[in-house]
RNA sequence: GGGGGAGUACCAGAGUGGCCAAAUGGGACAGACUGUAAAUCUGUUGGCGCACGCCUUCGGUGGUUCGAAUCCAUCCUCCCCCA
């Protein structure tokens, strides 16, 4: 399979350097991403690169993860229009780890196969390098006007944007570096990355050039984008993160479900492993039966089985059944204790003390004893909106009071604002 | 150093003595419609015992006035022009 050719079909190519195609039809190539460890989970901005890298494997050829230990503690200014703030090393550290578990699950590391994945962190060479060492070897190869001439440099000396400072200048470098360090070490000639990453790519393979007299290759992916124009990946509570504990699978689950028809036909492809013909038929699928959503079905499907599990996209799948299935207050009541838990694992909890239930009113109680709404005023206009439910009943009466026959398996309450926000209110 | 302008709710931006809890647009939230979509339409968008009532808000402070976002003084911040 031809590495290019799949991406090029994929819609996940936005520049690559001459004779890239060439290089990997040779044989088996070998190429890096890079991470930036700025958390201790990835998100799923950082899966585009992560299915490249994919792809990449399956195509026969090996890839690199590198954790950007060193260069995370400078900070890429690219896209950024102020100076970044640096991370410490032992939060770099701790996040390393987490990000090299997620990583793990992701792609084959542990085959005896000769394209095993393989992750190193920029550190460990980094912290040898002496400044001297760097400048000498490094710095004279690279001059000053090239650097100034990338646009991630360009725009920080153009406009708002508050100056630069030399170390997020060096950092150009710096990435660079690593390149010619793979080059050198792992035969690694290629580097892979989002078209941000453009302008350090090839200062890599300029540098590669003037040092070793080697030719290297560069590929990046466009950014992502939503048919709408907004931001991909974020949503009003934040970024959509890989691990369970900041995004709960059944949360990653819904934000795939929840794309529209028109980023579901490129996400399809670019999220998951699926074949052309496969994705076309879905595709056909989908626009001959639109509100049946069988492309972000399996978008989901895909995705979340891939990141968690089976069993976490299938029990995600059961709360969705639950809580948009038009499921009805009679049916919240049949589920079991462990079943209701595990349905809405990950909304937000509030516990109160049991005695508080009887004869509360249900305004004061849900903003006094259970913050649920932040003023009683909001809360009573959203009733009168009839945008409040309990229990899946829409509450008509902001006078209405509660007791303990409200609770579900006698010690749950389910408040809804609106269709998709729940909130489980428990009594203890 | 000289001259001019501006700071209003989440943002943009009206208002220049009482009719201002403050136009309008965007955003956000909710309702209807739907496919948990998009578009559209509707409502809400300072707090409180909420249908005309009270309290806190228009950069800070202090004043004038029966009454101030609006007038005066002063301080702070930002912008523009000239040197």
């Amino acid at each position: 399979m031809n590495f290019v050719e799949e991406l090029r079909w994929r819609g996940m190519i936005h520049d690559l350097t001459p004779g890239t195609e060439e290089y990997l039809s040779k044989g088996m190539g070998t190429a890096y991403v890079g991470i930036d460890p700025t958390a201790d989970s990835l998100h799923i901005g950082h899966l585009v690169s992560v299915m490249i890298l994919k792809h990449f494997q399956q195509c026969g050829h090996k890839p690199i993860a590198l954790v950007g230990g060193a260069t995370g503690m400078i900070g890429d200014p690219s896209g950024k229009s102020l100076e970044r703030n640096l991370l410490d090393e032992t939060t770099l550290r701790h996040n390393q780890e987490a990000i090299k578990k997620q990583l793990s699950r992701l792609l084959d590391f542990e085959s005896d196969a000769k394209n095993a994945a393989c992750l190193v962190n920029n550190y460990d060479w980094m912290k040898e390098l002496s400044f001297l060492g760097f400048i000498r070897d490094i710095g004279k190869l690279i001059t000053v006007n090239y650097m100034m001439a990338k646009d991630s440099v360009k725009k920080r000396f153009e406009g708002d944007g508050e100056g630069m400072s030399f170390t997020e200048f060096t950092y150009q470098l710096v990435q660079g570096y690593d390149f010619v360090h793979l080059f050198e070490t792992m035969e690694c000639k290629m580097q892979l990355g989002g078209s941000d990453q453009w302008g350090n790519i090839t200062t890599g393979t300029e540098l590669i050039r003037r040092k070793l007299g080697a030719e290297a290759y560069g590929l990046t992916c466009p950014l992502i984008k939503k048919a709408d124009g907004t931001k991909f990946g974020k949503t009003e509570s934040g970024n959509i993160w890989l691990d369970a504990r900041y995004t709960s699978p059944y949360k990653f689950y819904q934000f795939w479900l929840n794309t529209s028809d028109e980023d579901a036909k490129s996400y399809i492809r670019i999220f998951t492993m699926l074949g052309r013909e496969e994705i076309d038929a879905l595709i056909a699928e989908q626009d001959a039966a639109p509100h049946l959503r069988p492309l972000q079905k399996r978008l989901a499907e895909e995705v979340t089985c891939m990141v968690h599990s089976r069993g976490e996209w299938e029990k995600a799948v059961e709360a969705s059944q639950i809580l948009f299935g038009g499921s009805t207050a009679e049916a919240l009541r049949g589920l079991d204790e462990e079943t209701l838990l595990a349905v809405f694992e990950g909304v937000p909890t509030f516990k109160v003390a049991a005695s508080d239930i009887d004869g509360a009113n249900f305004v004061d109680f849900m903003v006094e004893k259970a913050p649920v709404f932040p003023s009683k005023g909001e809360l009573r206009k959203l009733i009168q909106g009839g945008g409040v439910s309990l229990n899946k009943e829409k509450v008509e009466d902001a006078a209405r009071a509660i007791s303990s026959a409200d609770l579900i398996a006698g010690k749950y309450l389910l408040v809804q604002k609106g269709k998709k926000n729940y909130y489980l209110i428990v009594a203890e």
